[in-house]
Formats: C-alpha cells, sequence, structure tokens
RNA sequence: GGGUGCUUAGCUCAGCUGGUAGAGCGUCGCCUUUACACGGCGAAUGUCGCAGGUUCGAUCCCUGCAGCACCCA
C-alpha cells in the first residue's frame, strides 16, 4: 500500500470494473428493495444537490444490497420540455435561424441529436459519484415505451373526464410563447409604480379615481369596482364611466375584494389580463376582452394607433396620452410581486387562452388519504403540513405546453374542432369515422404535455406500465422516495396521485425529504452569487484560473464578474484540493440532518479526506502486522473466538474493540433506518479513529512487538484483521472506493474473501457481542493513561521522559488491573515504573490525579514545579467546589428530594459523595504540596 | 396577509421521551514515538436569541417578543 491515500488512484478504476462485472444490477432474493432516482434534466450537469441525493441513495442502496436483498436502483433522464427546446434554439440562433425556419419533424430531429451528443454529461457525472444505479435499466422520459406510458394515462384521464380542455386564464411566457403552470412561475417583489387615473362618468358628472400598476390594461377594462360598503362610492354603483382611449362605456360595480384602504379604493377590473379580475368578471358576467397578441402586443381590441405596441412600450404610451388629456393624477414608487417565467425570466402574463387540464380534485382526495393514513410517510414528518396545506388548495393542473419538444397530446380534431382523444391517429380516425360515418380529415393537437406529467408516472412507466410485466409487481410500490422539498408539489405529490390512479397503491412507502445544499455561509449557492461549488472539482480539485473563469463566464449579470472574482481569490486562494469522492460523500452524511439548511463547508470535506487517509493508514498498519504471519493467521481462524473469552490483558482488548465494533454497528443500522445519515457518519467516524485507531492500535503494538507470547501476537492481529474487515463493510455504504480498495486487500487474510466488498453481507452486530465488563476495565486503563497524560501535557514534561507512578488508595481490583495491564500502561502513559503503595505508607511530594478513590502519583523529583502543580491543583478544586455547592443546594431542597424520581436523587446523591471525596483528596494534596521548600527564586 | 422552520463554543452544526451542554474545523502549548504531520499528546472557550410561564428542575414543554430563512397568496 501507498504511504498516502490518493483517491484519483483507485476510484475510476473500481467504478468501472463493478459496472462492467455487472454488481449494480438486482440479484435474485426473496425480499426486494427499490428506489427510483429523481430524474435528473437531461441538459442539466451535477450540482451539489444531485450529488448530495445520489449520495444518500447510493448509501441505502448498497446497504441493502449487502444485506442480500433484490436491490434496484433505478436511473433515467427527464426529457425537460423547456430547458432542452431552449437549448437547441439557442444554437440554431448561432446559426442565424430560428425554431420555425425547420419543420418540427427537422427541429425533433436536431433536439435528438443534441441529446445523443451531449445530453449524457449528468449520467457520466453520476458515474464519478460511484453510484451504483443499473445502467443497463436507464430510462429517458422520451423512450417510446414511456411515451406509451404517458399516451396512455392521458387517454384514461381523459375517458373518466379528468382531463379537459378549456378556455381559461393562463400564465403566458410571452417569450416562449407558452402557457406554465402555476410552479413554474416564481413571483418576486419588485419596484414599479402605482398611477392614479381619472376615469370620468359617463354621463359628464364627475369622475372616478382609480389606482393602477399596469395602466396598459385598461384597454381591456370591463368595469371599475368599489366596495359595497365604501362611503365614497356608495352613490357611484350602477352608474357608467366613459373608459379613456377606448371610448367604451362600463359599469362601477360593488364587490366585497375590493379593498377600500389600497390606492383610491376604486379597482379597475381588467377579466382577460388579471386573475382576480377574472373571477370578478365571472361574478358579474363581465366580458373578457383580451388586449394582447401571445407575444404581448397589443392586438386589434386596442385604439388603431397603439396596435403593434410592445406592452412596456404601450404603458410609456397610455400614460403619457393620459397626462395630455389631464387623466393623470399622480403617480407614486410601489413595490408590488411581479411573476416571472422560471426558464425564461420572463414577465408573465395572464392570458386567455386553450388549455388542456388535469381535474385535480378527485386525484388529491385519495393522495391525501394515503398520507392521513401513514400508507405513505415524510421524514421528517414535518412536511406533510407542507404537503396537506397545498393539496388542500390545489388548482386544475395545466399540462399542455406550446413547445415541440415533448409529448405531443393525443387529441385530434375535425374540421368541426371536434376532438378525439386517442392512443393513435388510426384510434383518432376510427372515432370520427364512428361518428361522421366516413373518412374525415384529422389535425393533432399541436402542443406538448408539461415534462412533469411523464414525471409523474416515473416510479411505474420506467418498469413497462401499461404492461403488467414483473418487475413492475416486483418493484411497485418503491421503498423510499429521496428527495429535496423543493419538488414536493411539482413531483411527490403528482407521483403519488398518478400513482394510486393508475397503480391503485402509493408509488413509495416513505419519502426522505432532505434539506437544501448551501454554501458555508449558509447562502444559497447560485451562478449571479458567484458561490457554486461544482461537486467534480471537489472530487478532482480545481486551480484557481480555473475556478475564477468557471464562475465568471455566462453570467446573466455581466457586471457581477468583478466581485465574484475578487471574493473567489480571496476564498480559495490555491484553488480547490482535491479531495475525492469518499471524502466527499462522507461530508454529505455528515451534513445530513434533519435541518431544511444544510452547510456545505470546504473545511469539513478536508477533514473527511484526512479520515480517509487515517482509515488508510491504519489498514497499512494492519497489513504489515498480518504479513509477518499472514499464513498463521489463516490457517488458525478459530483462535479469535477463544480470545472473545479471555482475561489477559490482550484478550481483554480484543474483547473490548469487538464490543465497541458491534456497538458501533448496531448504531450505523439504527441511523440509517431513521435516515438519521450525520448520525452514521459520525458513529463509524468515532470508531475508526477514536476507538480503533487512538486505543485499539495503540495497546496492540507491544503485544506485537513482544515475540515471547506468540497466542497473544496472533490474537491481536487476528483481531485488528477481523475487526477491520467487518469495519470495512460498515463504511461501505458511505465509502464505496477506499472500503473497497483496502477490504481487497484484508478479505482474505480472515477468510472472507470475494469480489468485492459491495457483494459481501452487511456485519452483523450479533458476531461482535457486547462485553460490559471488558469495556469497564479497558474504561479504567483508558482513565488512568489519560490522567497521566494530562499531568504530562500540563506540566510540559517531554513524552520521552518515562515516569514511575504511585498508586495509592488502591483497592484490590485496582491492583489486579494495574498489574495485568502494566505493560499496556507503561507504554501508553510512558511510565517506567508502577509502585503500590502500602496503607499508611507515606507518599514522597507528587503530582496527582483522582480516579476514584484510587490516587495518582507522579513523584516531583526535580521534575515538576511545586508552584505550577499548585496552580494546577487548585483550578481543580475550584471547578469541584462549584460542582459541590450546586450539589448541595439541590439535595437541600425538600421539593427536589420529595418530587424527583428516586434514582435522579440517588444520583445527584452519589455525585455529592464523590465530589466530597475528590475535594478532600484534593486538600491532602494541595497541603502537602504547599508545605514544600520553594524551589530557585 | 397565511404557513413552515431556524437562533447552542470564533466558524459550521449535533443534542434521544425535561435531570448540571457535545463534534468537526479553527485557536494555544508540547512532540521528527518505527500506520498516518492529511499525524500524536494536552489545553482553553458557551447568561443554549430575549422576556415570561409550567415544573423540585427547562437548551429541551407553553406563551409573547425580536432577528433570520423558506413556502404560499
Amino acid at each position: 500500500m501507498e504511504k498516502v491515500y490518493s483517491p484519483a488512484a483507485i476510484e475510476q478504476p473500481l467504478y468501472q470494473h463493478w459496472e462492467a462485472a455487472g454488481y449494480f444490477a438486482p440479484r435474485p432474493a426473496a425480499r426486494s428493495y427499490c428506489i427510483v432516482i429523481p430524474p435528473p434534466n437531461v441538459t442539466g450537469t451535477l450540482h451539489m444537490g444531485h450529488a448530495f441525493q445520489d449520495t444518500v441513495m447510493d448509501a441505502l442502496i448498497r446497504l441493502h444490497r449487502m444485506r442480500g436483498e433484490q436491490t434496484l436502483w433505478q436511473v433515467g433522464t427527464d426529457h425537460a420540455g423547456i430547458a432542452t427546446q431552449m437549448v437547441v434554439e439557442r444554437q440554431l440562433d448561432v446559426e442565424g435561424k430560428r425554431r420555425t425556419d425547420l419543420t418540427r419533424d427537422a427541429f425533433i430531429a436536431r433536439v435528438w441529436a443534441w441529446k445523443q451528443q451531449s445530453g449524457s454529461t449528468i449520467v457520466q457525472q453520476l458515474r464519478r459519484l460511484g453510484a451504483s444505479v443499473d445502467w443497463t435499466r436507464e430510462r429517458f422520459t422520451m423512450d417510446p415505451d414511456l411515451s406509451r406510458a404517458v399516451t396512455e394515462a392521458f387517454v384514461r384521464l381523459h375517458q373518466e373526464g379528468l382531463i379537459y380542455r378549456g378556455q381559461r386564464l393562463v400564465n403566458w411566457d410571452p417569450v416562449l410563447g407558452t402557457a406554465l403552470s402555476d410552479l413554474e412561475v416564481l413571483s418576486e417583489e419588485e419596484d414599479g409604480h402605482l398611477w392614479h387615473v381619472r376615469y370620468p362618468l359617463a354621463d359628464g358628472a364627475g369622475q372616478v379615481v382609480v389606482a393602477t400598476t399596469r395602466p396598459e390594461t385598461m384597454l381591456g377594462d370591463a368595469a371599475v369596482a368599489v366596495h359595497p360598503d365604501d362611503e365614497r362610492y356608495r352613490a357611484l354603483i350602477g352608474r357608467k364611466v366613459l373608459l379613456p382611449l377606448a371610448g367604451r362605456e362600463i359599469p362601477i360595480i360593488a364587490d366585497s375584494y375590493v379593498d377600500p384602504a389600497f390606492g383610491t379604493g376604486c379597482l379597475k377590473i381588467t377579466p382577460a389580463h388579471d386573475f382576480n379580475d377574472y373571477a370578478i368578471g365571472m361574478r358579474h358576467g363581465l366580458p373578457l376582452i383580451n388586449i394582447f397578441t401571445p407575444d404581448a402586443r397589443l392586438n386589434d381590441s386596442a385604439p388603431a394607433h397603439l396596435r403593434g405596441l410592445d406592452r412596456f412600450q404601450a404603458r410609456e404610451r397610455i400614460v403619457a396620452e393620459l397626462d395630455a388629456v389631464g387623466l393623470l393624477e399622480g403617480v407614486e414608487p410601489h413595490k408590488l410581486t411581479i411573476p416571472r417565467g422560471g426558464r425564461s425570466g420572463a414577465v408573465i402574463e395572464p392570458y386567455l387562452t386553450d388549455q388542456w387540464y388535469v381535474r385535480i380534485a378527485p386525484l388529491a382526495a385519495p393522495a391525501i388519504a394515503a398520507v392521513e393514513s401513514g400508507r405513505v410517510r415524510f421524514v421528517p414528518e414535518n412536511w406533510d403540513k407542507t404537503f396537506f396545506q397545498w393539496m388542500r388548495n390545489i388548482q386544475d393542473w395545466c399540462i399542455s405546453r406550446q413547445l415541440w419538444w415533448g409529448h405531443r397530446i393525443p387529441a385530434w380534431y375535425d374540421e368541426g374542432g371536434e376532438i378525439y382523444v386517442a392512443r393513435s391517429a388510426a384510434e383518432a380516425q376510427a372515432q370520427a369515422r364512428a361518428r361522421h360515418g366516413r373518412e374525415v380529415p384529422l389535425r393533432q393537437d399541436d402542443d406538448v404535455l408539461d415534462t412533469w406529467f411523464s414525471s409523474a408516472l416515473w416510479p411505474f412507466s420506467t418498469q413497462g406500465w401499461p404492461e403488467r410485466r414483473p418487475e413492475l409487481e416486483r418493484y411497485y410500490p418503491t421503498n423510499v422516495l429521496v428527495t429535496g422539498f423543493d419538488i414536493i408539489f411539482f413531483w411527490v405529490a403528482r407521483m403519488l396521485m398518478f400513482g394510486l390512479k393508475f397503480m391503485g397503491e402509493v408509488p413509495f412507502r416513505q419519502v426522505y425529504v432532505h434539506g437544501l445544499i448551501l454554501d458555508a455561509d449558509g447562502q444559497k449557492m447560485s451562478k449571479s452569487k458567484g458561490n457554486v461549488i461544482d461537486p467534480l472539482d471537489v472530487i478532482d480539485g480545481i486551480d484557481l484560473e480555473a475556478l475564477v473563469a468557471k464562475r465568471t463566464s455566462g453570467l446573466m449579470q455581466p457586471h457581477l464578474a468583478a466581485a465574484i472574482e475578487r471574493a473567489t481569490r480571496k476564498q480559495y486562494p490555491d484553488g480547490i484540493a482535491a479531495y475525492g469522492t469518499d471524502a466527499l460523500r462522507f461530508t454529505f452524511a455528515s451534513v445530513a440532518t434533519q435541518s431544511r439548511d444544510l452547510s456545505f463547508d470546504l473545511g469539513r470535506v478536508a477533514g473527511y479526506r484526512n479520515f480517509c487517509n487515517k482509515l488508510w493508514n491504519a489498514a497499512r498498519f494492519v497489513m504489515l502486522a498480518a504479513d509477518e504471519s499472514a499464513s498463521a493467521a489463516a490457517a488458525a481462524s478459530s483462535h479469535a473466538a477463544a480470545a472473545a473469552t479471555g482475561t489477559s490483558a490482550i484478550d481483554v482488548a480484543n474483547r473490548w474493540i469487538r464490543s465497541r465494533l458491534g456497538a458501533t454497528i448496531s448504531a450505523v443500522e439504527r441511523a440509517f433506518d431513521e435516515y438519521r445519515f450525520d448520525f452514521a457518519a459520525s458513529a463509524l467516524y468515532d470508531f475508526t479513529w477514536h476507538e480503533y485507531c487512538d486505543w485499539y492500535i495503540e495497546i496492540v503494538k507491544p503485544v506485537l512487538q513482544d515475540a515471547s507470547d506468540p497466542a497473544a501476537q496472533h490474537a491481536a492481529r487476528r483481531t485488528l484483521l477481523e475487526v477491520l474487515e467487518a469495519l470495512l463493510r460498515a463504511l461501505h455504504p458511505l465509502m464505496p472506493f477506499i472500503s473497497e480498495d483496502i477490504w481487497l486487500r484484508v478479505a482474505p487474510l480472515v477468510g472472507a474473501g470475494g469480489p468485492s466488498v459491495m457483494l459481501a453481507p452487511w456485519p452483523q452486530a450479533a458476531q461482535f457481542v457486547h462485553d460490559a465488563a471488558a469495556e469497564t476495565e479497558l474504561r479504567w486503563v483508558m482513565q488512568l493513561v489519560l490522567a497521566i497524560r494530562q499531568i504530562r501535557g500540563e506540566m510540559d514534561i517531554s513524552p520521552a521522559r518515562r515516569l514511575p507512578l504511585l498508586l495509592q488508595h488502591a483497592s484490590a481490583s485496582d491492583l489486579q488491573l494495574a498489574q495485568r495491564h502494566h505493560a499496556l500502561l507503561s507504554r501508553l502513559a510512558g511510565l517506567d515504573s508502577v509502585h503500590a503503595l502500602a496503607a499508611g505508607e507515606t507518599a514522597p511530594p507528587a503530582a496527582a490525579a483522582l480516579l476514584g478513590e484510587l490516587s495518582l502519583l507522579v513523584p516531583m523529583a526535580g521534575l515538576i514545579e511545586p508552584v505550577s502543580e499548585l496552580q494546577r491543583l487548585e483550578k481543580r478544586r475550584q471547578k469541584i467546589e462549584q460542582e459541590l455547592t450546586k450539589s448541595r443546594a439541590k439535595l437541600a431542597n425538600q421539593s427536589f428530594v420529595n418530587s424527583a424520581p428516586a434514582d435522579v436523587v440517588a444520583q445527584e446523591r452519589g455525585r455529592l459523595a464523590e465530589r466530597e471525596s475528590e475535594r478532600a483528596a484534593l486538600l491532602r494534596q494541595i497541603e502537602q504540596v504547599r508545605a514544600l521548600p520553594r524551589e530557585g527564586v
């Protein structure tokens, strides 16, 4: 083994081997375990959120695979309608072409060509993370069989009246020329204005003043509304105003939606261009006056001289014209919420169009019931509140998109506009023939479906639905869905609804909802903030110049580049080091708390890279030790079991480390079951570093060097190997690469070989039994060693200096343990002798530490300054006095003694007694040191 | 406006059903001890956001307040 752990050298070759050997495919077993990957967008690249989520899924999958279950991690990508179409349109733009210069078929052919060529970026990146997905089953939402599932779902829902076509206001993206669902619209507060406009009464007897943030829409006004109880306007209700510029008369109506306190209390009503106004318009039977073209220019409903103006130009012109005729009363700055398209960033226009909708209420009810009844459980469970709140106020889902790339809506129209929804053109034709009694020309709907419509079918469309294949029966419902809370509505809710509808069963039993990965300062990572970290750069490293270039290129707001560059140079003067996948994955696990904000700190990655190195070197040590008698070890494999009951020093240590490993395995299992990956990581880290490396390996060293006891040596080697081998298996789900690399070397030495640790069984806690006696005994040893080290550290005694130790007030058990572990204590605490003082024997001047009743004395004999020892003892005494005061006060409190549980009171009494004897010992010690003659000045 | 979270050591965060607070990183000493300086040994550091309440006892439960974040309208 190399001296330093080098992830770059081991990771990719191992992955390639695993994949080629087919280890990721499910292996037949009684129980199955399945996770479907949230299909990443084909246009996408791997970001921190993916990397985190994929790590979590891979850890679960690897754990269950090792548990011998038939494990499938279903992988694939989604076609990302808008995003993908935009990518290809940008390419065309470079060639000076537009989408509409091509035929639809030609355009779609280009999209496929692009997908073929660069659509696999993210799946390649997934491999770098060690994702053990079954690549042979990779799916794409536009694959023929998944497309068939989409058509089938559409047709069935339509047959049941759950899909309908209707003219409604939709969120219209005038730049992309398509409708969007509510969820694709992002609303943010922006600076705007509030214009006050006079609308003269039609009979010339006065005016009303309306306040509006969108004066251009006045051309589509159908009424002016006031609150019915508003005294100012009561007399005007039912009269008419003359709409300026348009020259139409519109009524003044009363509606309690109007907030009398906002603006002037008079609201212009534009039913065709505002969602609230639409609702008011419906209530009052107002006409819908559409004034915009699909690209948001004024249409023929506008006065001739304004037609063709873009909506923002129109605003300026209309305000100017109103001003010119004295109808503009004033303007004030005003903050308002502006809706923008998630993809284009364009201001969304509420727009009247024909769209397809899913009638959602009948689908939502069973989904809500499934969560209420616990058939689906959120982890952490609080997320059900968010889910319920959305589901109980859910609106019909607009599923048509005016795009070319996607699943074309399986609806055909005849010349009379009659609709035929069918699985194929031929089937539609048959329906038309049946209706008309003859062949009629049909035209398929131009629109495609929302990408999420196909994603909602993912848990079963990937397994061949609507066919009932064996894999569908086996893997549906899946066990757990791992996802961020940001797509509970987009995806989780919709999968649940469609799963229940089409499969009659929930698509997953549990939903593990994880937080969002933020940067080390708790900021959301974003291109415009320039704080994005690419997971692959953490794995492979990146130099400063490349990092700066990456962060400052392709910015939406190029003026931010300078600041981003400055911040990046300051924060990463040396770029980012190569930490490797295992360190990255372990970091993800360790930050996977239940918090919704997960801060990602490179310092922690570095810490876990060091952890890998620690593990690597511990393994090197074990391999070196094993080498000396590898053959002997392999021959006598029964010895370790015998050691598990022995009482020699090394036997007790062996029993202890095995007991600790068993506890660790149990803790890790518990943590995984509760999706507390942070607990799993810390249990493994603590055992590996602070028990196996810090103590066990150190304990074993003198044994290995002592050739006089071959049985002890053998037992130690055997335990070193067995514990390491099982530990590697326990580490494997979180750190697949380093665990595999080492395991392949170590496992044969304990007769536990196999082609890969990923196919080895998960370690059984039962094979590493809890051993209370060994743990108690080792605790005594460790406390003694720590106490001596503390004296040494605080007294600045060189580690090279061997110390004599005197034991005072030693019990029979203390004496026995001191004798049994004499060699160990000498080595770990750096002692050259250990003597017990007889009862009544006077102790020489010494530095002291307490271990219960037992006093540990290190004679000063020139190497310890009485003054500093005195300070040290005083500090301890003060601390104990404080604790004593508290303890006494507590026990003096009658109500505490009466009301607190007996064991708590007893514990407190015990604590008090312990502190008191400690204090007495300290005081004796202080007296003694004080009595010493001062050295020096 | 409605909802959901968060506020614990310099930083990033844990803290199970209430019983005198923990980790990693960082800081400060000492150490080329033959697995590891990506290391070893030792040390320091917290009015657990603020104010009330419940309780023998509150970081933990309840109420209010402040600040921050996210979601929905």
